[in-house]
DNA sequence: GCCAAACGGTTGCACGCGCAACTGTTCAGG
DNA sequence: CCTGAACAGTTGCGCGTGCAACCGTTTGGC
């Protein structure tokens, strides 16, 4: 192969950089939602999402799921406790943990913000096409699998 | 379409926090090198690829072109200035602003950074088939087109 | 049973960040 | 000219975050 004569670096095509720019700004235009209409921070909304999907779980498995360091998921539980939209309760054979469960306010909540979230998403993939989009997700994919993000079977 | 009864949100499967997530996975696994070998931050790494790529460009040259906040980029050439790793001139034209030149033991760092970077971004692509790289390219392309990040031309 | 290690979860602390306000400079309009 | 708006860049402040240390609980080894 022909070596570029002493390679350069381009920072506007650099893969990481560029991946980091691309979830900033994706992530900023959700965020400004959120907070918005729900008065919501990511952590918070990244919680909200999780106990939604998988009810009675603790806050370790929310910080497994979500890759958050855990004092990041204790302080959006506790926000979300004190605006009761989550209730912690006393986990039965193991007394260290505490299972997460939506109250009702929080179910509405939830039930809101799931339609909201994937049709943002819709929007988002909305300038790929068919193909060009099950190239990038099937990347995505991979990456993930190279850098242990799969999922550890069971939620 | 048959729509599916009530569409779930599986966190693991939203695209905006699958970007979030890799992002960040990616980010860490690079800056832990920088630090270890350059002491340097995200921040000033950035500053010092832009100023190695973009001779004489000002701060809010770097800011325009990563993205990032005027004031983060403020400080991390603070930090450089004092490890001498780049130095401002006042600029002839324009009293306002100040061009940036890396110092010799700059422009020794950046040589030593580059290639590292590259093998790095080659490592990380490695996972992904040629087709599968392309196609993953193509949508950070086209997503990064639909959110305005493609350079406004010129450096 | 007991002790140490590992675990779930919380909190004090230091630090980096974005925001807003600031300084100094340039430029347009009257 | 001169005044005010726009700009390049810096700094004080408040806040969210990660780290390390902590508390209470569970579990393994002996």
């Amino acid at each position: 192969m022909t070596v570029r004569h002493r390679a350069a670096l381009r920072l506007a095509g650099f893969v990481p950089f560029r991946l980091n720019r691309l979830a900033a700004e994706v992530s900023q235009h959700l965020s400004a939602i959120y907070r918005a209409r729900f008065a919501l921070e990511i952590p918070e909304w990244r919680v909200i999402a999780t106990v939604g999907q998988d009810d009675g779980c603790t806050a370790q498995h929310v910080a497994d799921s979500t890759r958050m360091h855990k004092t990041r998921v204790s302080r959006a539980i506790a926000h979300l406790v004190r605006r009761r939209l989550i209730e912690r309760v006393a986990s039965a054979h193991d007394r260290r943990e505490r299972q997460l469960r939506l109250t009702r306010a929080g179910r509405r909540m939830y039930a809101q913000l799931v339609p909201l979230a994937l049709r943002r998403e819709r929007a988002l993939l909305a300038c790929l096409s068919g193909p060009q989009r099950r190239g990038f997700i099937r990347g995505l994919d991979r990456l993930e699998e190279f850098f242990g993000l799969r999922k550890p079977r069971a939620g």
